[in-house]
DNA sequence: TCAATAATGGACCGAATGGTCCATTAATCA
DNA sequence: TGATTAATGGACCATTCGGTCCATTATTGA
């Protein structure tokens, strides 16, 4: 199949720690070295692997979406019901005060603050997750309507922006320093207007 | 009174300016040079007015926190009532995606996030500022439901840490590419957890 | 006049940045 | 064996970063 010596790292785990980097730090934050430790290339291999550091970024967005959605794709398929998943997802949020990977917020509105629309490329990755996971609330919404858990009037696009920009608030209201208690109890609230 | 030379230049007009830079770009994407460009200030005679770029930032934070303290006061003062500041602060952001200075975000909600808790004197800043911004609302809806706008049962405390949330969450999705009248309709959901 | 404060520009600093290049070594397949 | 691809480390690059220092030139009050 291939000629020549086969690949010695894991190309995988090695974008998986680089997306976890930028993730917890920003992209200017994050440095070569940084990344080079992390994913346990040499400068030389870094290069050829990933081409650039910005090269690296946009992959490790794209694989922080398809990430996501998958999980938020497998909570919703267990969860109870489509209500049921909103709450979970909303309270849950209150973990993320503690515990490895704490206070990272969501790399990409991490990634929509940090360069604001200066960069067309992150632009447009940012475009994508926001509209991929707004599917996936909104697929959620529809099912809760379906079952009488909201009032069928409403409508459930918005509700679905509503819901994305509740989780973007309460994710920077924890890296602002917000506990546990009180981000639940903000939760609870942003529920009230499904009401 | 004093002696010697006096300033040639406006203190408090640099720090406005230096303000909106990072309020634009965020600590570490604006350099020294565009401080002194926007500032006006040669190297030493900035280094004189401000000591460090990172002692600018700090009084630039507390400079924002006051403008902002001081701006809603007046909006809320002005307002038909509690309930008609929220209202039209909320519905406000949408105009944050047009003109100079749009899609800027919030610069407290920017530096929680650039930071993320690995600056001490940051992260006391911002937790000063959310601290006076839920003040102000808190006001607003003490005042709304002393006016029967909302539900006497209802916690004001959380509600004022609710429309902290939306109003980040509100600016973040302006950063993200939101146009006016998602901006609108979302923040239109907002207001009915208020009901 | 003289002391004090301010403003200026430029030289200079060490450190770190992202990135390139290359010669060498290793592992695979034909 | 020879071609091919990978991995490595280190030399090297220009640039930028925040920051310091200093000699010089105002501009004021005493």
């Amino acid at each position: 199949m291939s000629v020549g010596r086969p690949l010695g790292h894991d190309p995988e785990a090695a974008l998986e720690a680089a997306m976890v980097l930028f993730w917890r730090q920003g992209y200017e934050a994050t440095s070569l070295t940084q990344l080079m430790a992390a994913t346990g290339l040499s400068k030389s291999s870094f290069y050829q692997a990933f081409g650039s550091k910005h090269a690296l970024f946009e992959r490790c967005m794209e694989r922080y979406r398809a990430y996501m959605v998958r999980t938020m794709g497998d909570m919703l398929a267990q969860a109870p019901s489509g209500r049921g998943f909103l709450e979970g997802l909303l309270l849950g949020i209150a973990d993320e005060t503690r515990g490895p990977g704490a206070r990272r917020g969501c790399l990409v509105m991490n990634s929509a603050s940090e360069f604001a629309g200066r960069d067309p490329a992150v632009a447009h990755l940012v475009a994508r997750s926001t509209a991929s996971f707004m599917a996936v609330f909104r697929q959620a919404l529809d099912q809760a309507r379906a079952d009488g858990e909201i009032p069928a009037h409403k409508d459930t696009e918005v509700l679905a922006a509503y819901i994305l920009t509740n989780v973007a608030g309460l994710r920077t209201m924890v890296k602002a320093g917000a506990d546990a208690r009180e981000i639940r109890a903000i939760a609870a609230v942003t529920l009230c207007a499904l009401d």
